[in-house]
DNA sequence: TTCGAGAATGATAATCATTCTCATTTTATG
DNA sequence: CATAAAATGAGAATGATTATCATTCTCGAA
């Protein structure tokens, strides 16, 4: 890791993001916290920026754009569906071997990566399917 | 691929995004046309999100937060350096194997997919080193 | 060819996530 | 303690994206 340094605040919405086990956005994380907390929205966006810096906090952006943010230790791959949206988590990564053998091979130093697949889950295919057929296309 | 049904106004953004190797942002996709052809912002992010659904393009987000949209046919991946915020090109995609695999393993039909590696490029990383030192950390 | 319904488009207004500003509070350090 | 620098919260400002709506285009049916 980059630098172990956090500010409180910091420290906070990591350890928010880690005890969700799924990616949230900058204003429900912010919601969330205020519960338990006083905590700024300006803050919250604040530590996120330093936390993704520090290689502890990853992002992605939904097919819709919006943008979720999630502790790097997960470490979580999704399989999104073009048609509905609709994530579907990877139980396993499957890069470990490519991500050592990239690192051997580049002077570039890595800390995490994201990868996700887009196509269609089972029940849209069956739907576009249908669809396609009654339209013979 | 989904469907081949395009608009003009989609085509037309598909092919500029095409010719252009690299990802853009709405804005600049926008910019870039508008040289050319008579089309409004709104079209461009219409077309932007028919293509996403339809497979052909993709969109990642930088550190900084900016939306990129790129031509899925590129199946461009990067590195990016968390320090100074660089994105550096991967020459191939290390993962046609593990789709193909996953591919099989799954009731899920993927199109494409997103990957991306974050860490230090060797300057930066040579620089927070020097940092590292004079601090004695 | 002409008509009409529905889709697509452009201009612009509205929305909303994110960033900026600044006054205040906290932290680190002598 | 005293002080400077960093961090924070509240709210304003920004700017990317989306919604609205009047107009234009497309294309099958007459």
């Amino acid at each position: 890791m980059l630098s172990t340094h956090c500010t409180p605040a910091q420290t906070a919405v990591l350890q928010t993001l880690q005890r969700q086990h799924r990616p949230l956005s900058a204003q429900s994380l912010y919601t969330l916290m205020c519960q338990h907390q006083r905590i700024g929205l300006a803050t919250v966006y604040r530590s996120l920026d330093a936390l993704k810096r520090l290689g502890r906090v990853q992002h992605r952006a939904t097919l819709e754009g919006e943008m979720l943010y999630s502790a790097v230790e997960a470490d979580h791959h999704y399989m999104t569906c073009l048609h509905c949206g609709q994530s579907f988590p990877l139980d396993r990564c499957p890069l470990k071997a490519i991500e050592a053998q990239l690192q051997g091979s580049s002077s570039f130093t890595i800390y995490y990566h994201t990868l996700e697949f887009f196509g269609l889950c089972e029940p849209c295919a069956i739907q576009m399917d249908g669809i396609s057929q009654s339209l013979s296309l």
